[in-house]
RNA sequence: GGCACCGUAGCUCAGCUGGUUAGAGCGUAGGACUCAUAAGCCUAAGGUCACUGGUUCAAGCCCAGUCGGUGCUACCA
C-alpha cells in the first residue's frame, strides 16, 4: 500500500501580484511533491488564495468594483505564476469559494466549546476604521499620520478563541515532535513564546467594521477575522469533514510556511486542530527570507525581483535551481544578477549542460549515437535523501551537484577520447554506456528540482540511441556580468592626470 | 531589557559526541589535455578558527568574560 504525502502552501494574500516569497513557497512544495511522488508514494499538493479582509474591500473599492470581482481579478496572476514555475498542485483553494465558506462555519461551530464572546479595547482611528496596537500608537505618538487625528480609546464585541488553554498540549506536541518544526530555531523561538503563556485571540469583528469575510454562524453582527477562515483552507480544500481527500491525506506531512507566519501554524493553527480533535501536521518548514545584494526587498528602494522576469531572461529550470539550490531552505538567502549568473552559466551551463552535451556528442561521433548495454552506476543517494526528508533542499540538490561533478571527474580519468583513438571499442563502449546510465541516474535525482532538464537528458541518454537536444542545455547569457569570451579589453594608458 | 543564535581562507559557508599537517565551492595564479557550451580536469597561494582568561595530556569544538553582528519578544494578512 503507497504512503500518502499531504504537502501545503502557505495562502498568499491577494492585494498584491505574488512575489519571490510565495514563488518560493510552491517551488519548495512542487519539489517536495516531485521528490514523493518519485518514492511512490501517493502525493497531494494544495496552493490557494486568501481573499477575505478589510485591506481587500478598501482595494476593490478604490477598484471601483465589489471585493469578489476584485479578487477574482487578482487571482489570475497567481496561476500565472504557478505556470511560469512549472508547479504541479492537485488543488487550488480560493477562501472566497462558497464551499470553503460553508465549512469554515462548520469549524465554527464546532469549535464552540473555546469560543466566547469578549469585549476588546484599544486605540481606534475612526478615519482607518480600524485598530492600532499599542506599539504603533506610540509609534505616532498616539496620532494617527493617515488622517491626522489621535487615536481613540474605543471597545468592541469580539469573539474570542481561548488559546491559552491550548499552551500545555501545544508545548508537548512541539517539543516532542508530534509536531516537528524546522529548523530547530524557529522551533526554540515558538517555544519560547509558549512558554510565556498564550493569550486569547480574537477571531471576529463587527461586521460594521469588516464586511468582506465569513459570517460568524448564528450572529449576524459579526464576521469572521482572518485566522480560522484562513488557516481552515488546509482542510477544507481536501474537502472536510467527510471527503475522500480528507480521509486519506490529513494530517499533512509538510506545512511550508515563511518565518513570518511561523506563530499562526506552530499556535493557532495547531490549536483549532486539537479543538477540532483532529491530529496535528507532522513537520512544519519554515523558510526564510530572500535578500537581494544583502538588503531586504522593498519597493521604495526599488530593489524587488520579478520571478517571472527571471524565468523569462533565464528560463524556468534556471530559475528553480538559483532559488533551491542557492537559498538555503531553512534560512535567508541572498539573490544579486551577479550570484544569478555565476549560477547558470559557471554551474548549469559548464558542469551539467556540458556534461550532457560532450557524453552524448561522444556516443554520436564513436559509435554512431548507439549507447548500448547500460551498466547501472551506484550513486550513494542516502545523502541526498536524508536532506530531503529533513526538508534541507538545498542540501539534497548540492548532493547531486556532486554526482554531476563526479562524472566529469569520471570522464576526464578514463579519458574515452583517448580509448576512441586506440580503437579499443570495448572499453570505449563500456565507459560511454556508463556515463550514459550515470548521468540518466542523475537525471532521476535531479526530475524533482528541475522536471524540464531532467527529461531533457532522460530523452536525450535514456533509451538505445541518442536523442540529440536541439540547441543546447543552458546557453550561455551574459547580461549582468562579464563574458569571458570577449576579446579582452586592455587596460588602456590612461591619460596621465596625475603629475 | 528578556530568550536564542552567530563571528573559521578575498567571498559564501562545512567542521559529527574535544584528538594527527583546519575543509569545500567561488575568486586568484600556474599546468596538462581536447570529447564538450572558450567547457571539463589537475596543482598552488591564502586562515592568530573575533578577543581574553580558564578546564584538559589535548580545544575551532567545553566554561567564564569582552567586543561585534543577527533573529524572536503575539492579532500586520
Amino acid at each position: 500500500m503507497a504512503e500518502n504525502f499531504y504537502v501545503t502552501t502557505a495562502i498568499p494574500y491577494v492585494n498584491a501580484k505574488p512575489h519571490i516569497g510565495n514563488a518560493m513557497d510552491y517551488m519548495l512544495g512542487d519539489t517536495l511533491a516531485r521528490y514523493h511522488k518519485s518514492l511512490g508514494e501517493n502525493v497531494f499538493f494544495q496552493v490557494g488564495t486568501d481573499e477575505h479582509g478589510n485591506k481587500i474591500a478598501l482595494k476593490a473599492e478604490e477598484a471601483g468594483l465589489e471585493p469578489q470581482a476584485y479578487t477574482d481579478q487578482m487571482v489570475p496572476a497567481f496561476h500565472v505564476m504557478l505556470e511560469a514555475l512549472n508547479v504541479q498542485y492537485d488543488a487550488f483553494i480560493r477562501t472566497s469559494n462558497p464551499e470553503h465558506k460553508q465549512v469554515v462555519q462548520l469549524i465554527w461551530q464546532k469549535l464552540q466549546p473555546y469560543i466566547y464572546k469578549g469585549t476588546y479595547e484599544g486605540l481606534y482611528c475612526v478615519g482607518c476604521e480600524a485598530f492600532v496596537t499599542p506599539k504603533e500608537a506610540a509609534a505616532n505618538n498616539g496620532v494617527c499620520p493617515i488622517h491626522n487625528q489621535p487615536y481613540q480609546q474605543l471597545s468592541e464585541e469580539n469573539y474570542y478563541l481561548r488559546l491559552s488553554e491550548f499552551s500545555i498540549q501545544l508545548k508537548e506536541a512541539i517539543e516532542t515532535g508530534t509536531l516537528d518544526i524546522q529548523p530547530i530555531f524557529r522551533r526554540h523561538e515558538i517555544l519560547n513564546l509558549i512558554e510565556k503563556g498564550l493569550e486569547d485571540i480574537s477571531i471576529s469583528r463587527p461586521k460594521k467594521h469588516l464586511s468582506w469575510g465569513v459570517p460568524v454562524p448564528g450572529d449576524d453582527s459579526q464576521v469572521m477575522y482572518v485566522w480560522i477562515d484562513a488557516l481552515a483552507n488546509y482542510i477544507t480544500v481536501l474537502g472536510y469533514p467527510d471527503g475522500e481527500n480528507f480521509k486519506t491525506f490529513w494530517p499533512a506531512n509538510v506545512q511550508i510556511v515563511g518565518k513570518d507566519i511561523l506563530r499562526f501554524h506552530a499556535a493557532i493553527w495547531p490549536a483549532m486542530l486539537i479543538g477540532l480533535g483532529l491530529p496535528l501536521p507532522k513537520q512544519l518548514l519554515v523558510h526564510g527570507f530572500v535578500n537581494v545584494g544583502g538588503t531586504k526587498m522593498s519597493k521604495t528602494i526599488g530593489n524587488v525581483v520579478d520571478p517571472i522576469e527571471i524565468v523569462n531572461s533565464y528560463g524556468v529550470d534556471a530559475f528553480r535551481y538559483f532559488f533551491l539550490r542557492h537559498i538555503p531552505t531553512l534560512d535567508d538567502g541572498d539573490f544579486t544578477w551577479e550570484k544569478f549568473e555565476a549560477a547558470y552559466n559557471g554551474e548549469l551551463g559548464n558542469e551539467l549542460g556540458n556534461l550532457v552535451q560532450r557524453i552524448a556528442a561522444m556516443i554520436t561521433r564513436y559509435q554512431q549515437g548507439a549507447i548500448g548495454k547500460i551498466t547501472r552506476a551506484v550513486h550513494d543517494a542516502n545523502a541526498y535523501h536524508e536532506a530531503m526528508q529533513q526538508l534541507r533542499l538545498n542540501d539534497a540538490f548540492g548532493e547531486v551537484w556532486n554526482m554531476v561533478r563526479q562524472l566529469n571527474g569520471y570522464l576526464e580519468e578514463v579519458k574515452p577520447w583517448k580509448v576512441a583513438k586506440e580503437n579499443d571499442e570495448e572499453h570505449l563502449q563500456e565507459i560511454l554506456s556508463y556515463a550514459a546510465g550515470s548521468l540518466t541516474q542523475i537525471a532521476d535525482l535531479l526530475a524533482p528540482f528541475l522536471p524540464h532538464t531532467a527529461d531533457a537528458i532522460k530523452t536525450c541518454l535514456g533509451g538505445e540511441t541518442v536523442q540529440p537536444i536541439e540547441g543546447v542545455l543552458f546557453p550561455k547569457i551574459y547580461q549582468h556580468t562579464i563574458d569571458p569570451r570577449a576579446p579582452k579589453v586592455e587596460p588602456g594608458q590612461t591619460p596621465a592626470s596625475q603629475p
